[in-house]
DNA sequence: CAGCATCCAGCTTGATACTG
DNA sequence: CAGTATCAAGCTGGATGCTG
């Protein structure tokens, strides 16, 4: 396995691959909802509806999915409590922290760059836009 | 705008709010193939088919609309040069590669991380994946 | 409160064919 | 080579209603 692989990457795991398992977390983690949990997530555990308020936009379906992908793969704790009402906790793993640290270091990444970006969207919209 | 905002951020643009044009920027950067062409770009320039072949199962189509939404918005720069056959050039300018670093940090965790994914879904199938 | 099941509209995606 | 145009299919995601 030295001779033949293409010089991407020379980890187990290779997200460039189609069939590699990684880009499916990869993808729950930057998935629409994903990131945006793990990001409410990494200042505190939270309770569900909490969560939900917290992602502006997320549906009570799509939270819950999100969660569950997020929990199978490691990132996610979930904490029920068999009281009643009902109380469930969401908290990061320490393998989460670590995936939502360098999530929250793109995220502001991103949001540092939108007067560049917008910028260039307005350039880029005034040369190619018309036409 | 300091005594009404949610304890979220303090930044001008903020990802988790519905409205904000940074979330579609952060979706064009994490998308389904917007992080793999930037992670592929990250190594050097590489040419339409080039990029085509590099990241693994996407179509011509949405590659060509993932290179224009990371143009406009200022991450990735085409260079098309006139000749015959065309040969266009795409890069990334600077500020894709601040953003390319945060994100293949982000790759590299997910990836050097799988192993421990793969036993948490294991548990998380075995405890759930009955019922 | 915490969540699942269902239905359905609409957006996303991939195949295919065509252009410069 | 480097794309664009078009169309059908499939998945995504929201609304609703119900359970414990």
């Amino acid at each position: 396995m030295s001779t033949t692989t293409q010089d991407q990457d020379d980890l187990a795991y290779n997200v460039f691959a189609k069939a590699c398992p990684s880009r499916d977390t990869l993808e729950h983690v930057t998935g629409r909802w994903g990131g945006l949990t793990l990001g409410a997530l990494h200042e505190g555990s939270l309770r569900f509806n909490e969560l939900r308020r917290r992602v502006d936009g997320v549906s009570e379906k799509m939270l819950s999915q999100t969660l569950h992908a997020l929990e199978r793969d490691g990132l996610v704790h979930r904490e029920a409590q068999p009281t009643n009402p009902p109380r469930v906790d969401y908290e990061l793993t320490p393998l989460g922290h670590q995936v939502a640290e360098r999530l929250l270091a793109l995220i502001h990444c991103v949001e540092g760059a939108m007067d560049d970006v917008l910028v260039a969207r307005a350039r880029y919209d005034e040369t190619r836009g018309a036409l």
